[in-house]
RNA sequence: GGGAGUUUAGCUCAGCUGGUUCAGAGCAUCUGCCUUACAAGCAGAGGGUCGGGGGUUCGAAUCCCUCAACUCCCA
């Protein structure tokens, strides 16, 4: 059989993929006779297509996942989308614009049809392509947040939270889009730095005609809306100011002058207008000084009546038409530039308003606090636990929880109004009614009653998503199926850190809340992906590849390796295209691995004694890194985990291991050295399965025929078993002579090809025969012998051992006796520092006795080290 | 303005409660090799006052103080 030299992992992939699914190797069911491990996909939006952050996310999964399922584990990969319904419903309405349909010009119902249809066309892409990078995920569990049962879900929990108190309508600041038309949380917008002006305006002092104070203000529009002005009691250059008032300047309304110490004296001219409908701060100072609210701005962000003048005109507009008139009245005084942070929406980039509206919140002050005690006690631990110190500031400063959106798309708030101004909450419109004749002794009909335009924040629903997937009843039963009582809690959570609040924090709060369980055991969050320039990879910028064409070029395994080379928990993971080729050439090394064995011939007349040192040695070796290897898996060291694999594989099984029991080119193997070689390279392929999936399953199955339930995806997790430390220890001491050698020959110009006769000065001896045959291989001996002293030498020493190689004619006196004169004058300093250590009285007393006794051994080694270095400098005489 | 974090080789990062193999890994770089598993490779080599300064200690990359730079979160 020929095998290509170089893997294509193209037809693999989908080979194996193909198979996984077919034989439904992915799949999990309730069996109590196995422990269950569960993971539950951070659900992409619907209508999302994959990018870098979900790949990274989602191999991380995929290989905690893997390994669970070959630990014997019921392991169970729950996927689903969420209908993300701020992004979703702007993507409609630009689809709808783009085919010239207005989205005012259609009803709910038509708007969320045309919305539906996006979604059942669109929305399994992204788990499409979930697939090619691997993805062992049970797709007959693939759920949607807006599904029939997880949307009663969010009903019956709205209607519950409401009757226990905890949601509440309340006029709230909040920040608006007035391009989306939609209110915004706190983590919906985003602020950037903009080059803005800073208008500086005269108002009058009421009762003088030429008496001025001045303000500086980024937003001249809103002098209409003004209420105050605000001065800093401690500020001596105002005391003149206090107890008057000021007249806005173009509309001539007067306004009282406040003192507040909240006013920043070093900014702008120290004089603060005060906007209480459009500014926060202005809105807190108004409530604490009892101002008036003037709401000047129509929803789509123009100016209405109370503005008074330029009614109709947007926001921006009337800026700068505000300072022309304010400029013609000479009430502008200058205007500066200035840099700002404003804050824009996250989705349609529009600048953010301040607004007062009526909203629907939940009261977050009691329902956080057994997702607080969670975390900070580690029922719940969060990798990296530095993540520890911002869940609990955030926790503990919650603020209630804007839960209305103004959007079509999503859950719709099941409150239902009522011709006398009232409403009830109810799970339909007929338990409505119901309620509200009871509740009113009324008989209204159906129609009379009117549902709440907006719907719920997304989030409301995924809150709920580690419960919902596998029950939707026990929110309003109170009783736990048997599937979630077998799945739930899951154990680890794999997200990005920027939804920690939003998302993670809230799935504990409901988790609590009506499980009165965490809803995991542990939260993996991975860095932002980023590229050279550190910049977060984004579609408007365009510095993000396309995974799909990476996969294609690299390899999905290539590009998962790839991905998990840099990217501790937490830590961004600067991307560059050199990850996924490493990714690739490791796949390669792999592939080449298995030609090799798979091109041997085996003669079974073969004595197969002499590679015996080597096989103990890579067991021994194999079973250290399989410890360690599982210990950066417990600790989520996922990087690490594969960091240990890649070593092993690429450098202690093929640098050294192949090389040692390779048979010359064209002559058999022995049998005994074959079967152990293969078993070993079973054991790597099952270590490196979570990382690499396709190929290992590939070679899996071309080392020989399996069945579906030997696949390797079903196969078991080696167990550690003992391993022998001092021969990994003499290994890598024969691994340095050979090295040495090796450096000797390339140092002094030799071919490789030319065999040196090698003899050594052992304190042990028998570790160098042991491995004789290695030795002579690996280094490419003549001969090897032991002896005290070669004449006419090269030598290095290993350890305290002298090395030498005759070098005929060629020896270099000068040069030999500098070398051994450099590494004498080195070993003699590190000695003294040794010695100087040990002399020091404190030291002794103080230092453990196991310190102590490893600098006796120091300095024992270096003695002898000193002594063998001196013999060699005198033979050269 | 408040809070958190980071700073170790050219790059990305390990270094747990101060003391072995403590200055490491991978990549990149340099040198020599197309040696029939692999040039997507092999062999070898170089490279760091552990951000600056001060302190605690017999001993500090590790603990404390201080300064600096960068990042993030909240306002």
């Amino acid at each position: 059989m020929s095998i290509a030299s170089k893997y294509d992992p193209t037809a693999a992939e989908s080979k194996w993929y193909d198979y996984w699914m077919e034989h439904k190797l992915f799949s999990s069911k309730v069996d109590h006779s196995k422990e269950p491990y569960t993971i539950v996909i951070p659900p992409p939006n619907v209508t999302g297509v994959l990018h870098m952050g979900h790949m990274l996310n989602n191999t991380i999964q995929d290989v905690l996942i893997r390994r669970a399922r070959m630990q014997g584990k019921n392991a169970c990969w729950v996927p689903g989308t969420d209908h993300a319904s701020i992004a979703t419903e702007t993507k409609v309405v630009n689809m709808l614009k783009d085919q010239g349909i207005d989205k005012k010009s259609l009803t709910r119902e038509e708007f969320l049809s045309h919305a539906w249809e996006w979604k059942e066309k669109y929305g399994g892409i992204i788990l499409e392509q979930l697939k090619k990078l691997g993805a062992s995920c049970d797709w007959d569990r693939t759920a949607f947040t807006m599904d029939p049962g997880l949307s009663k879900a969010v009903i019956d929990v709205f209607v519950d939270l409401h009757q226990k108190g905890k949601i509440y309508r309340g006029i709230r600041m909040v920040n608006w889009d007035p391009q989306g038309k939609t209110a915004l949380s706190d983590d919906e917008v985003i602020t950037k730095e903009i080059q803005s002006k800073l208008f500086y305006i005269n108002y009058k002092i009421e009762g003088s005609e030429d008496q001025f104070l001045t303000i500086a203000t980024t937003r001249p529009e809103t002098i209409m809306a003004d209420s105050a002005i605000c001065i800093n009691p401690n500020d001596p250059r105002f005391t003149h100011l206090k107890g008057k008032r000021a007249i806005i300047p173009l509309i001539n309304r007067s306004v009282p002058i406040v003192e507040d110490e909240y006013v920043d004296m070093e900014f702008g001219t120290g004089c603060l207008k005060v906007t209480p409908a459009h500014d926060i701060n202005d809105y807190e100072l108004g409530i604490k000084h009892k101002l008036e609210v003037i709401d000047i701005l129509n929803d789509d962000g123009t100016l209405n009546e109370k503005a008074q003048i330029l009614v109709g005109e947007d926001r921006f507009v009337a800026r700068k038409m505000i300072a022309k008139r304010l400029k013609e009245a000479e009430q502008l005084e200058k205007i500066e530039e200035y840099k700002s942070n404003v804050g824009h929406s996250e989705r349609t980039d529009a600048v953010i308003e301040p607004k007062l509206s009526l909203q629907w919140f939940l009261k977050m002050e009691d329902i956080t606090k057994p997702a607080l005690t969670a975390v900070m006690d580690d029922v719940i631990q969060l990798y990296p636990p530095k993540f520890k110190n911002m869940y609990r500031a955030w926790m503990e400063n919650v603020r209630d929880w804007c839960i209305s959106r103004q959007l079509w798309w999503g859950h719709q708030i099941p409150a239902y109004y009522l011709p006398n101004g009232e409403y009830v909450v109810a799970k339909s419109k007929d338990e409505a009614l119901i309620l509200a004749n009871e509740k009113f002794g009324t008989n209204y009909s159906e129609s009379d009653l009117t549902q709440d335009e907006d719907v719920l924040d997304t989030w409301f629903s995924s809150w709920l998503w580690p419960i919902s997937v596998f029950d939707t009843e026990v929110f309003s039963t109170g009783k736990q199926n048997e599937e979630l009582q077998y799945y739930y809690p899951t154990n680890d959570l794999v997200t990005a850190p920027e939804i920690l609040f939003f998302w993670v924090a809230r799935m504990i709060i409901a988790g609590y809340e009506y499980t009165g369980e965490k809803p995991f055991k542990n939260v993996y969050l991975t860095g932002i992906v980023r590229d050279k320039l550190g910049r977060k990879m984004s579609k408007s910028l365009g510095n993000s590849p396309d995974p799909l064409e990476l996969i294609a070029q690299y390899g999905a395994d290539g590009v998962r390796t790839g991905m998990l080379f840099s990217s501790p928990a937490g830590n961004d993971l600067p991307y560059d295209d050199k990850l996924v080729e490493q990714g690739r050439n490791f796949a390669n090394k792999i592939w080449n691995a298995f030609r090799l064995v798979k091109g041997w011939e085996i003669d079974p007349k073969l004595d197969g004694s002499q590679n015996e040192s080597s096989i103990a040695w890579f067991e021994s070796r194999f079973n250290q890194a399989l410890v360690e290897i599982n210990e950066h898996f417990e600790k989520f060291r996922i990087s690490d985990a594969l960091m240990t694999t890649y070593k092993l594989i690429w450098g202690d099984f093929c640098s050294w291991y192949l090389e040692m029991i390779k048979p010359e080119y064209q002559h058999p193997i022995d049998q005994a050295t074959y079967d152990r070689t293969v078993q070993l390279f079973e054991d790597i392929l099952r270590i490196l399965h979570p990382f690499m999936p396709f190929i290992s399953e590939e070679i899996w199955h071309l080392i020989k025929e399996r069945s579906v339930e030997e696949s390797l995806i079903l196969a078991s997790w080696p167990e550690e078993k003992t391993f022998n430390s001092q021969i990994i220890e003499e290994a890598a001491q024969v691994f340095e002579v050979v090295s040495q050698v090796r450096n000797l020959r390339a140092s002094k110009g030799m071919s490789p090809k030319e065999a040196l006769d090698l003899t050594i000065n052992a304190k042990n001896e028998a570790l160098y025969t042991r491995f004789e045959s290695v030795l002579t291989k690996l280094a490419n001996l003549s001969s090897f012998s032991f002896g005290k002293a070669v004449e006419n030498a090269m030598s290095f020493v290993v350890k305290a051992d002298e090395c030498f190689i005759p070098a005929g004619d060629t020896i270099n006196v000068e040069e030999e006796r500098e070398n051994i004169s450099k590494e004498l004058e080195y070993t003699r300093g590190f000695l003294n520092s040794v010695m100087k250590k040990l002399s020091n009285e404190r030291f002794v007393a103080g230092a453990p006795a196991q310190v102590i006794e490893m600098e006796r051994k120091k300095q024992a080694d270096a003695e002898a080290k000193i002594k063998t270095l001196e013999e060699s400098l005198a033979k050269l005489g």
